[in-house]
DNA sequence: CAAATTATTGAGCAATTGTTCATATGTTTT
DNA sequence: AAAACATATGAACAATTGCTCAATAATTTG
């Protein structure tokens, strides 16, 4: 009952035979949509840069300019402005300017909780 | 009292004059340290991948062994052993053997509400 | 208006990444 | 022991990524 159906309906990808077909459908029956889990694969590809991770930090205690933030992070203002307009268009951060200078800061109460259950796994 | 300190205290990396050194200052205070945070981000960008988000999300409704996981996404086994292998270096999912066959399944419990945070930042 | 300051943007480059293909390993079956 | 099966692994390749450098935009100051 576990191999050998004969319908024809391996898919050409799979180079092996599926073993557990209940099992496999009733996964396949609770999986979320394909588009769901590619929009959460990249809200966590923004977070699996140390640098933007460090930004968002930062960015919880306080509210920064460009150059505050390039300050403390040792870094360019260029990278920091690139990082900052990544994290700006996923929404976790907003900007307003004030003269020549942009205060960021944090648009997402999420984030902060996402953090930390993240620390908790690396803890064990 | 927000620029000009002649202290010499910029950076090189800063191309810019620090604006509000109070706040950088406490903000570094309370920062967590360098490798903290780089270990944070190493995990999320396992989780920034749509493939292992997908494999993650279907080892929490059930153990599979790498086929069912290969046919469930139409992946080659290949593919799907190259990221399991990635997944158990993350102590993310554990493995046992019975016969020709391996199961897998997660080995911690932090994934799902990780998840679900990342979902309500999506759904704003 | 010109100079200075803060921030943004685009091109280019080295580094990293995910998949495929071929091959190897471990186990069971004949 | 040989064949079959499930999985693992290494090399190679295209695609993506984060930074730097140079140039540009926006605003204020002299």
């Amino acid at each position: 009952m576990t191999k050998g159906f004969g319908q024809g309906r391996r898919l050409e990808r799979c180079d092996c035979d599926v073993i557990h077909e209940g099992v496999v459908a009733a996964v396949k029956e609770r999986m979320p949509e394909e588009e769901t889990l590619y929009d959460l694969a990249e809200l966590f590809k923004i977070f699996g840069d140390s640098t933007r991770i460090k930004i968002l930090w930062a960015l919880e205690e306080a509210e920064m300019c460009v150059c505050d933030i390039a300050y403390l992070l040792n870094l360019t203002q260029s990278a920091v402005s690139h990082q900052l307009r990544i994290l700006k268009q996923s929404n976790l951060v907003k900007s307003r300017r004030e003269g020549k200078i942009v205060y960021y800061s944090l648009s997402d109460e999420h984030v902060k909780q996402i953090f930390e259950q993240g620390l908790s796994h690396i803890n064990e």
